[in-house]
DNA sequence: ATATTTGCGTCAGCCATGTTGACGTATTTC
DNA sequence: GAAATACGTCAACATGGCTGACGCAAATAT
């Protein structure tokens, strides 16, 4: 009896071990999954128009905030800014972003996008748009809320304000 | 009244437009986030060992699957095997892989981590499984479920068997 | 029994996108 | 007027994808 009570707890207790791990693997595998099907959506579209992946989160996060400056789409990216300029370079060559000198800081380079930039951006919006929509559909809108609730509490804290200000008001 | 009525209509639809919009845009972003954070979790420890990401999807679901064929990682990682092949005899020269033969098909190659491998393996996971865990409490129960419920369905139907798979009796 | 297919490896080269380091210039702030 | 800030640029390099071509051993089909 003893015995067994000492068996159980132990056994209690890995298993409860066990299926913690469990649910964080799943959690780990179903992201990288979640996450790496979504982009591959807009791979077609972005392929057509001799575009990569860099191309299309500036140009997402440009729609998403007009005139934004220079360095808060390189803290959003947290790429360094070698990286995005080759990326801006190539979206301005394209005619699908301009620049604007900041009124309030002159220094600053404010992003927008061109009615053809728009027009891109939006067509690979649709791309992903419906893959979302639909697995929000299957899941149900309580689902959904517990799916920000949990990416929410991936990002760390001191990086929420910047996005909760990209999503702010939309 | 009518006149309202039609107005009040035609604002209710474009309202619920815009809030699906919003919540799309929401979900993207935060499904972006959440998985570069992750991700950059592993960063350091992978930097000491002179690894990238790469090599950790690999010993990841090396750990996850102990056997595999290479047929099924470069499945589940879906890129060549040309590319694989780069990852796979960096982590053999490092003593963190075998291979055996396959006993039912001896063409197969089967992945195995070394004891080694397996350490960093569980140091790599131990990394992700404190945002993981962090991020599971904050939002409780319910929020996990609808996490993987909406993750589920950013999965192409086809590609949800194997990943069940992986997870099967663990 | 031979022909074909499959699983895997490899050589060679290219591309996209990230990095570091150094330096320049206009503008703002102290 | 000096220092800090926002941005741009040149150069070199690393990581991790890709295509194409070829080879071999083992399994499978005819």
């Amino acid at each position: 009896m003893a015995d067994a009570n000492i068996l159980n707890a132990g056994n209690t207790a890995a298993s409860a071990q066990f299926l913690r791990e469990a649910e964080i693997r799943r959690g780990i595998e179903l992201l990288y999954f979640g996450y790496t099907n979504m982009v591959r959506g807009a791979d077609g579209l972005l392929d057509r128009h001799g575009l990569g992946r860099a191309h299309h989160r500036a140009l997402y996060f440009i729609a998403r905030r007009p005139a934004m400056p220079v360095g808060d789409l390189l803290a959003l990216l947290n790429i360094t800014k070698q990286s995005l300029s080759r990326v801006l370079a190539d979206l301005q060559t394209r005619g699908l972003v301009i620049q604007a000198v900041g009124q309030r800081d002159r220094r600053q380079r404010l992003l927008e996008l061109t009615p053809e930039g728009a027009a891109l951006e939006a067509a690979l919006f649709e791309e992903l748009r419906t893959g979302m929509a639909g697995a929000y559909a299957q899941a149900g809108q309580n689902a959904v809320t517990g799916f920000w609730a949990v990416l929410t509490g991936l990002i760390p804290a001191a990086d929420r304000p910047m996005i909760q200000e990209l999503q702010a008001g939309l």
